[in-house]
DNA sequence: GTCATAGTTAACGTTTACGTAAACGTCAAT
DNA sequence: ATTGACGTTTACGTAAACGTTAACTATGAC
C-alpha cells in the first residue's frame, strides 16, 4: 500500500474504484488550474492514462494530488515532493532498498518534527496575543465574542 | 510585548539586552547570506539601525529576523510573514483595533491548526511506513537499529 | 601607504510555480 | 453548420525570493 494511494484505510469509503475522473473535476475539487494539475505531469508529480489526447485520472491519480497539494500546504517545494512521492515507488524487495528507505523515513520524519516544534511554537504565541486581546478588552468592559 | 520581541519569557536570558549584531554575524547565526538580509529589510521585514552606511542590528532584530526564517519554515511568502508582523504593531489603543487584532489573530490561528492537522496527518502516514519497513526487516531476520 | 577584511549600492541573472494567450481538435446541442 | 463547452500543445510572461557580479567605501594591521 503507497502512501500517496490509501484510501481504503477503514472509514474512508472508496465509493467507486473505477471512477475516473477528468481534468476540470479535479481542478475544481481541488481548486486549482487545469494549468496545474498538468504542470504537475510535466514535473513527473502524476502520471494520469490517456484516451487519445485527453487525460483520464483514477482514484490513485486523485488521492496523489491531494497529497501532493497537502505537501504544498506544509511548506515543501515541488521536488521535494517528488523525492517523497519516488520514496514509496523503489523496490522493496531488497533488505539494502528497504534499509535505506527505512533511513530516509526516518530522516524525513526527524524534519517534519522540527517543522511541528515550530509550528506549535507559532500557535502558541499567536494564542498569547489572543488571550491578551481578550483580556485588554474585558478591562474595558467590553465583550471580545461579540460584532 | 511584540510578538517578534519576546524573548525574556522566562528562562531565554536576554544576555547583554544592549547588544548589536553586524550583517555578517547574523547571517553566519541563521545560516543566510547577507544579500538575504538585506533583501527582507528592502521588503520592510527589518529595520536596523544604522551607523553611517552599516548596519547595526539589535537584539530585537535578531529575533525578528529569526522570526522570519521560523515562517519561512512553516511555509508562509515573506508577504504573508510581513502582514502578521505588521499585525503586532499596529496601535493597540483603540476598542476597535483591539477588536480587529483579536479576529484577525483568531482566524490566523484557525489557520495554522489546519495546518497543524495536515501536518500530524503527514507525519502519522510516514511513521506507519516506518514501521511497517521496520517490521519487514526483523521478519528478514535483519536488525533495523544496525548498520 | 597598501593590503585584507567587511561593509555598501546597483543592477542583472536564476529558479520555482505557475498564468496567459494562441491555435487547434472533439463532440453535443441548436 | 456553427456555437459552446471541454480538451489539447506550444510558448512566452510573471511574481517571489533570492544569487551573483561589479564597483565602491571605510577601517584596522603591518
Amino acid at each position: 500500500m503507497s502512501v500517496a494511494a490509501s484510501s481504503s484505510a477503514k472509514g474512508a469509503v472508496p465509493r467507486d474504484t473505477q471512477r475516473i475522473y477528468s481534468i476540470a473535476e479535479l481542478s475544481r475539487e481541488f481548486a486549482i488550474t487545469p494549468r496545474t494539475i498538468r504542470f504537475y505531469e510535466d514535473e513527473g508529480l502524476i502520471k494520469p492514462r490517456r484516451q487519445g489526447m485527453t487525460r483520464l485520472y483514477s482514484v490513485g491519480d486523485r488521492t496523489r494530488l491531494g497529497w501532493i497539494l497537502r505537501g504544498k500546504r506544509l511548506g515543501f517545494s515541488l521536488a521535494e515532493i517528488r523525492e517523497l512521492l519516488d520514496l514509496y515507488q523503489v523496490d522493496r524487495t531488497g533488505v539494502q532498498q528497504l534499509r535505506e528507505l527505512l533511513r530516509r523515513s526516518q530522516l524525513h520524519i526527524a524534519d517534519l518534527e522540527r517543522k511541528r516544534a515550530d509550528l506549535d511554537q507559532h500557535i502558541n504565541e499567536f494564542r498569547e496575543v489572543e488571550s491578551q486581546v481578550s483580556t485588554e478588552l474585558r478591562q474595558r468592559g467590553v465583550d471580545p465574542e461579540g460584532d
